[in-house]
DNA sequence: GCAATAAGGATTTTCGAAAATCCTACAATT
DNA sequence: AATTGTAGGATTTTCGAAAATCCTTATTGC
């Protein structure tokens, strides 16, 4: 894995779990010297986060986190059904045995991550890789690319504003998941 | 403007008219001369781009342009069935009147182009522009930045596959955008 | 006192070379 | 003959410094 990777994982990372706030700006020299690495790596991930609307860029004045507000949370939620209603419609209609074997095995990683908490940074960070994985698992047989690619970059833009609040939803989303899920395989 | 943003405009550009073809490796070598730049603006480019998917890179081997194929363009159009229903039927909701002006001025100017033929280079492009401006203006009131976002994605998809089979469409699109457009104003 | 301007420092952007990795061709061994 | 191993060259990736631009502050002129 090459620095601009590593670069680009960590930035992205530290952005969604909100370590770096909207608005702040990136400056090169605080970059480089929070992750160890000269400035070539570290431009090209901001460059490519860029494209994916994490930061913002202005010429010559460098970069800042992407800012977060209300109008942009629902405009996110909003497509974000749009572009998921119709993956899982077509999943369904075009997913076979492979797919809902998927489904059923991610839950039930998700389910047992679930289970054992979310007290440490490492397990919260493994429960929120599961739930994203029984998600793409959902969608996966929509064959559709860029549906899936959509569908991406507004569960990443979901994530960032989950973080923030950090109110981890007190009651049983896991078994509504559950329950979602086993009335969408019966369909 | 940066070097690294002219880099963007004009790789951009080259590969979405198609002069630099689908699946063709980018040397950083070759590039350097034909833009008449360094690594350094290139790289940023090229990561922007890889970003939105039109160039593919594998790292220590280097970037190519993105492939094209018939899958994936059934895809992209379907897909910007989706985005622009959505997009339009928000911007007819929620579109004032200076949407309506913006839409019959990009079609007036559009039309003016396209009236002056496309046969040079620079004429093709204009009538390319304004015919993009055109499509804009109809959903600029949707309200939603990741709708446009997206129907910007994927007008430029489908700018790739129009340009390769350069068949200009002998019929008079124009009329049936214009009647298009005006029936759509109605509503 | 206040606006305009210039110097200085801070920051981004770009270059050119060094370091790291990959690919090819050829030789050696089984 | 086929396979493994190994130089050599080609290419990408990264660094460190130079160039260009921006921002702050102080100074000048009105």
């Amino acid at each position: 894995m090459t620095l601009a990777e590593k670069a680009y994982d960590s930035l992205r990372r530290d952005i969604v779990t909100g370590q770096l706030k909207p608005g702040a700006p990136l400056r090169m020299a605080q970059l480089s010297q929070r992750y160890e690495m000269g400035f070539s790596p570290l431009r090209e991930a901001l460059n490519r986060l860029q494209a994916e609307r994490l930061v913002t860029s202005v010429a010559l004045k460098g970069f800042s986190v992407a800012p977060l507000s209300m109008e942009e949370m629902w405009d996110a939620t909003n497509t974000r059904i749009l572009i998921e209603q119709r993956a899982l419609r077509l999943s369904i209609e075009q997913g076979g045995d492979e797919w809902e074997a998927g489904i059923v095995g991610s839950l039930h990683a998700l389910l047992l991550q679930a289970a054992r908490g979310s007290a440490t940074e490492a397990e919260a960070r493994a429960l929120e890789a599961r739930h994203h994985s029984f998600h793409t698992a959902l969608l996966s047989a929509c064959g559709s690319g860029w549906l899936m690619e959509f569908f991406q970059r507004l569960y990443v833009e979901s994530e960032r504003y989950r973080h923030p609040m950090l109110a981890p939803a007190p009651g049983e989303p896991a078994r509504d998941v559950q329950a979602e899920h086993e009335a969408l395989a019966r369909a």
